[in-house]
DNA sequence: CAAATTCCGTAGCGGTCGCTACAGAAAAGA
DNA sequence: TCTTTTCTGTAGCGACCGCTACGGAATTTG
């Protein structure tokens, strides 16, 4: 017998016509998920008791157990929403800069705007939900995520270093470092009470440290 | 009757010719604390429970209240301790060094080693250990002292900028803040694995940002 | 010695944690 | 209607949380 693998049905995937059998759901699941991203951007993983989550979704603790696994289920979930919301405008800036350095000027531009924004809990959820972790997965995880962001800048950055677009001499691994590290401070300081306008100046002098097109270091 | 604020006799003020009374401690309170410093700052206030503390601290929970009062208390010692020793680096260099410039990439460079140094954990204990705090006011209390190390660095700016050292429309709060940005940048990644070389390539490359002294901007 | 004072180890307090057993309610299929 | 399936609310599980009452041990004072 090999052991079972409990049936998940919370993606519907049959067409709209099919109906499923039981009592349906007396909640709007994608609501109730977003309510989670907001209780863990704000207070973190572990600091977000399953009551807490449940009182700000809406539903009770057996509910959320049968529509999301268990609490690290649902703050996986979670980060991916996030990703695919709120966080995906690095992604974005990263892919759609023409060069290295207007992709992260971009990124810091919009971080500046991002991490403020009123209508959200400040900073970025994947640098600041699962420090201090006692489930070292999940800290893990969000680990990997920032350090998968440090690559991928690198990597427009050494591109643009072997078309001329860059110096060929340019320190990628520091250049790319230095934008993650203005990045993860920016958030540091938007979680801190720091402003817009303010992470903009940030933005604005860090991208300073950009050597200038047939400019050669040294 | 006003209320009675427990005696504390933590730090012996008297000379040593006295004795205390009853039966003496039978664990060094300095070297506890250290272990308590060293808990705290890998796995950060609320992560670390108070049967952890008294395990690597060597004593009963009843001692360790007895000679530190409860948990908050112990953690706020710790960060004091932090402060002097391990963190007292970043004063320091910001005290020391002849100008803002040169304070400023002290500050970053001894960073980089610090954050990095296989002795203790990594990063800032600062600005890690109480991140995601049920406990608001031990939240509130670092957050505190990062903006006042922000401060710090502006004033400094500031000065520099009034002397003539600095451009006089230099903007000493971004300047200030991207200095601070890349700091606690540099600690997020120290956690995540960044290498001491690869933060002094970060803290260099940093340093970039800084007009020379002569250079008007604009 | 006895008395007084202070510390230590055991053992456990009330509270919250993540999670779930259970029974009733609400839907579809027969 | 009756059965089947699934969800919901109550109520509570064992484990851990921060913290402490209590009695015995260790030391100074008289």
């Amino acid at each position: 017998m090999h052991s079972m693998v409990k049936q998940q049905k919370d993606q519907p995937q049959v067409g709209p016509g099919v109906k499923p059998r039981g009592r349906p759901r007396s909640f709007d699941r994608a609501t109730a998920l977003e309510k989670a991203v907001m209780a863990f951007w704000e207070h973190g993983y572990e600091a977000t008791s399953v009551s807490d989550l449940t009182r700000v979704m809406g539903i009770g603790a057996p509910s959320l157990y049968a529509a999301f696994g268990d609490k690290r289920s649902l703050f996986e979930e979670a980060v991916r929403v996030y990703g695919g919301t709120y966080g995906s405008f690095s992604g974005r800036a990263l892919e759609e800069g023409p060069t290295a350095r207007a992709a992260v000027e971009r990124l810091l531009r919009e971080a500046a705007a991002e991490f403020t924004d009123p209508g959200h809990p400040y900073g970025c959820l994947v640098i600041h939900a699962a420090t201090n972790c006692t489930t070292p997965e999940v800290e893990d995880a969000l680990r990997r995520q920032r350090n998968a962001n440090v690559s991928a800048i690198e990597s427009r950055v050494r591109a643009d270093a072997a078309t001329g677009e860059l110096p060929p001499d340019t320190d990628a691994v520091a250049l790319a470092r230095h934008a993650a590290a203005v990045f993860q401070g920016m958030s540091q300081q938007a979680r801190d009470g720091a402003s817009r306008e303010e992470l903009e100046g940030v933005a604005e002098i860090a991208m300073a440290v950009w050597p200038r097109a047939g400019t050669h270091a040294g």
